[in-house]
DNA sequence: CCTACCGATCGGTAGG
DNA sequence: CCTACCGATCGGTAGG
């Protein structure tokens, strides 16, 4: 939100050069203040969010994973479920502009509705597993933790989010190649790969190549012949 | 365990006789300690569980819900975390137990793969999504709070379950109407409907009905012509 | 952002 | 299974 504005006083205030041995956790001084450790609290947040969940991480969790004390997370956020939201609104805008960004620059290419379904798929998939990409599991995980209010917020950008895959889905609908009504087509496909952050392991068996290729085979008909298309 | 020796030793010094106020929760003296106050011990945990989570529930509020005071759920439980694995065990076991006796039914009279598959999904549903069936949610979005030794009991349960769908998995993909690899596509397939636990409202939209059907449509491929069986 | 601290709650136990 | 209780931990705040 306000963070540029911060942000910008830091580099003003900063030394700038290097030469500082700085304990493993404090940051310098002057770089109090400007957002930084916000950022390395959120971040923070949502690894022990996903591996603990919300109920089991404290907030002296959180502070000692930030280089913080007990109560220096309260000096940026007001709550311990102001943090849990800062990690999901962060989740969802990161997540919404990647698939954006990767469905504009695939359209100049192939507007092919199979590929661009593929696309996104893929992308999902490293915004669940991928390296350092905690937020979104915190997201669909622990949201029975936030207020209503919240909730509702987070809904919205969940409904952009949702936009983005609602005409491919459409489009192969139309085209035979996704069966049955679009609506819950989405929802039990949203939930095949969502449920993919409980099994998947990074470290044996399959890419995530190889999952976006077997929910792609899986969900999608084999074209019936090559005849559908030119009747 | 030993619950019956302290079974006995109730049943002695009860006064037997009817004849007492009793507010609300209490059960009568005579019934204490038969078994019962387990059961709704594990009845109140699993549907706390799945609302407020595990973290998130006290085990005052699981002995508030089945009518005790503060200390009692260690009577008839050494920790919370014994409850909880007797929720999971107890959901896996029911489960297990009802796909059995659906299959073994289903099988005397027509063995046909994809109207098992639908039979193993539909009852998927309502275990996961019926009435009174918190067990199976909890024990999907709450083993993060297992310890090994609980976890590793479980995925034992886990994959006599998943041993009941296979050879219909196998079935279908042999025949070419689930496509890709058949472990990937289980999981996908899992994936799907255990997700719907999150969105699923009973009060509005689909029924079990159409879920399982829209599941069916989504997942498995419309037989190739009708050539495919007898070439 | 640290220090010191508060009130509340929690899992669990003793002792009957 | 109840009563009374303990030690530990937790979210949050005051005051600098």
């Amino acid at each position: 939100m306000d963070q540029t504005v911060a942000r910008t006083r830091s580099v003003i205030t900063a030394p700038a050069a290097a030469k500082r041995p700085r304990g493993r956790p404090r940051k310098t001084p002057d770089e109090r203040d400007d957002g930084n450790r916000r950022v390395e609290l959120v971040n923070a947040a949502a690894r022990l969010f996903r591996r603990k969940g919300f109920d089991g991480t404290s907030t002296r969790d959180i502070a000692a994973a930030a280089g913080m004390h007990n109560g220096s997370p309260f000096y940026h956020f007001k709550s311990k479920g102001a943090l849990l939201y800062a990690v999901m609104d962060e989740g969802m805008r990161s997540a919404i502009a990647r698939q954006t960004a990767a469905l504009e620059a695939a359209t100049q290419s192939s507007p092919d509705a199979c590929a661009l379904l593929r696309l996104l798929i893929r992308n999902h998939f490293d915004v669940l597993l991928g390296p350092g990409s905690d937020f979104i599991p915190v997201m669909l995980y622990e949201s029975r933790s936030l207020t209503t209010r919240q909730r509702t917020l987070l809904a919205k950008l969940q409904g952009d989010y949702e936009a983005l895959w609602q005409p491919v889905l459409k489009a192969l609908s139309k085209k035979g190649r996704i069966k049955g009504p679009v609506k819950l087509a989405r929802l039990l496909i949203f939930g095949a790969l969502n449920w993919s952050v409980q099994w998947f392991d990074a470290r044996k068996g399959a890419s995530l190549d190889d999952l976006a290729d077997a929910a792609i085979t899986l969900f999608v008909q084999a074209p019936s012949s090559t005849r559908q298309s030119q009747p």
